[in-house]
DNA sequence: AGTGGTAACCTACTCGGAGTAGGAGAACAA
DNA sequence: TTGTTCTCCTACTCCGAGTAGGTTACCACT
């Protein structure tokens, strides 16, 4: 109810935000500093109460502020929405491209690893993907479709390297499908991780290579591994 | 406008039920006909505009009838919803069932079958998949969680029988999981397809079942398929 | 025929949340 | 001081989900 600052519990990040808000004379803050404000209390509503149960006026007095600046400063609900999407996807993207980054060439490490970097994210920041990537309430179509398809083209990027590496050459189209095969399996590990979450990152991504690797060393001529699976 | 009848372009079971309605004196319609017009105008309307797009308004007024009804024989919007997507489920994991039954004993071809059977349901009723269960505007977490948890069950009982035919006890719930990721690589594949609708559905189900045959030899000592991928 | 009961249906609301119009006051430049 | 810009607010409109309470046709039974 006070007008000022929201006392919410404040996922470190936020608490840095409010901190600095905090520090302005009349409560009178600069444009991008309450943008970023705006995003981390919008994003900490939608982990707690998910999409259908965040209200913009809800977003606006979290921040100390009125509907009007929302809008002004994100834009529509969908549009707040999709920044945080936008924004978690970032972190995952950059995550798992620089662990397949580090992992060297050998393919099925690259996969391996990049699939273990893929769920200690999503097992770091649980709730953060339940809310957004996995949301079953919000209708962020083109946000969520965006983040697909991005994701689809790292990894079809990725097929098409470990593919050529074999000196095989492949219909981009198929490529694609399978890339879009892998991503839908991944998402639906995250799911079922979060109703089995006393299961590891690591054992997920082990099972994950165990059950993609031999196909696509069959389909693909991908990678080398003789018979071993997962690394 | 016309307070009686919608003049719907019909898809062949909304034409027989409203033939059926219009077989009936001054509008007064059972409770049971009245229910299933409702449903087949909603799921009409689903698919043409999407649930967003769908007011319940709209579906009162396309089956000729008043908000409360539509309340007093089907509940609310999201149950609507539901009863539409568990019709469309039944339906898919009816035909899916069927086609690995008549697959034989093979794990590997009740595999490729059920996939192809898979494939060619949302081929065959690709509006109505895009709209229900690939749908991304609808808040309906229940219903799609549920159908899901359906889809993942089925799978997860023909992984355990063509494991046992191996002679092979595996841990359940890392079946639960293979079970999950296979389901959701179904589900991306006929996202994709959607957007590459040139390809058949022979195709896909010949690219699932190279994807994850292997791994799941390879995994659960699943179906004996010796070096040879894909039937 | 009349009369009670019930099944199918309607009008006319409430309520809540998305999005907007238009203005007020602080800060700063000239 | 005056004008301009920037931040912010009050007070709406609009739309759609869901509901309260009443009305009309039909049916069963006397």
């Amino acid at each position: 109810m006070t007008p000022g600052t929201g006392p919410r519990t404040a996922s470190g990040e936020l608490a840095a935000i409010e901190e600095e808000v905090r520090a302005h004379p009349h409560g009178r803050v600069p444009r991008d500093l309450r943008r970023r404000q705006l995003l981390a209390v919008a994003e900490q509503l939608f982990v707690e109460r998910g999409y259908a149960g965040t209200s913009m006026d809800d977003v606006a007095t979290g921040a100390g502020v009125s509907k009007p600046i929302v809008y002004d400063l994100v834009g529509s609900k969908e549009q707040v929405f999709e920044a945080c999407m936008a924004r978690a996807a970032d972190a995952l993207a950059a995550q798992v491209a620089g662990a397949v980054l580090a992992a060297g060439e050998d393919a099925a490490a690259r996969l391996h690893a990049g699939a273990l970097a893929w769920f200690e994210f999503i097992g770091a920041r649980r709730g953060l993907w339940d809310a957004l990537l996995a949301s079953h309430d919000a209708p962020a179509s083109v946000a969520i479709a965006a983040v697909r398809a991005r994701q689809d083209d790292f990894v079809a990027a990725q097929l098409a390297a470990g593919a050529q590496d074999q000196g095989r050459r492949v219909d981009d189209e198929l490529v694609g499908a399978v890339a879009t095969a892998m991503n839908g399996a991944f998402e639906a590990l995250g799911r079922w991780w979060s109703e089995h979450p006393d299961r590891t990152a690591a054992e997920l991504a082990e099972l994950y290579t165990g059950l993609v690797l031999p196909g696509l060393v069959g389909l693909l001529d991908w990678a080398d591994v003789p018979g071993g699976r997962g690394r």
